[in-house]
DNA sequence: TTATTGATTGTTCCG
DNA sequence: CGGAACAATCAATAA
């Protein structure tokens, strides 16, 4: 029924976001210009907050999974990008995936199943995941804050872990 | 043993 | 407005 509204809007163009269904297509440009402004708080706080964030400039992706992990718990306390809808989506559709497909076990088979799942998924459906992630962004952009706070009330505390001698 | 790669889309930020 | 980069996950592989 509504999907074949939906299909229109579909275009890539109006659907950067979206966001919440309840509001209607009116606010659609508006309302990426104001979530940007939001964002622009939050990017002077990181800029102002993270002085030393190391040249990890990677062209490729492939420096990525460097910053992932590195035994340096230093970033620990510095909140990382919160995933996407279609993380979490993965993770419920991963579930569901391995008990159909238990033979696969690499999830490049899965994103791939996942993409094309998520394609086919109409825009109220998703919309459950994008309210999701909006959620956590906001979560996000307060634990930003809380910490930049405790960075300036004390920002000696780092948490020495160094055991990692087993086996 | 440890780090890295691979694949998916969404969100973010800079120019 | 558009592109670049990064977000998680897990298994397999390189060194």
């Amino acid at each position: 029924m509504a999907k074949k509204a939906s299909k229109s809007k579909n275009d890539r163009s109006s659907s950067t976001s979206v966001a919440s269904a309840k509001s209607p297509s009116t606010t659609s440009n508006h309302q990426m210009v104001l979530r940007m402004k939001s964002s622009d708080k939050m990017k002077k706080i990181a800029q102002g907050s993270v002085v030393s964030e190391k040249e990890t400039r990677p062209k490729s992706r492939l420096k990525s999974k460097l910053q992932q992990k590195k035994k340096t718990k230093v970033d620990a306390k510095m909140p990382k990008k919160p995933p996407t809808a279609f993380f979490y989506f993965l993770e419920d559709f991963r579930k569901e995936f391995q008990e159909q497909n238990p033979d696969i076990k690499s999830m490049r088979d899965i994103g791939k199943a996942c993409g094309e799942k998520w394609k086919t998924m109409t825009y109220e459906e998703k919309v459950k995941y994008y309210d999701i992630a909006t959620e956590k962004r906001a979560e996000f952009d307060r634990a930003m804050a809380e910490y930049n706070k405790r960075k300036e009330s004390g920002e000696d505390e780092e948490t020495e872990d160094d055991s990692d001698y087993e086996e």
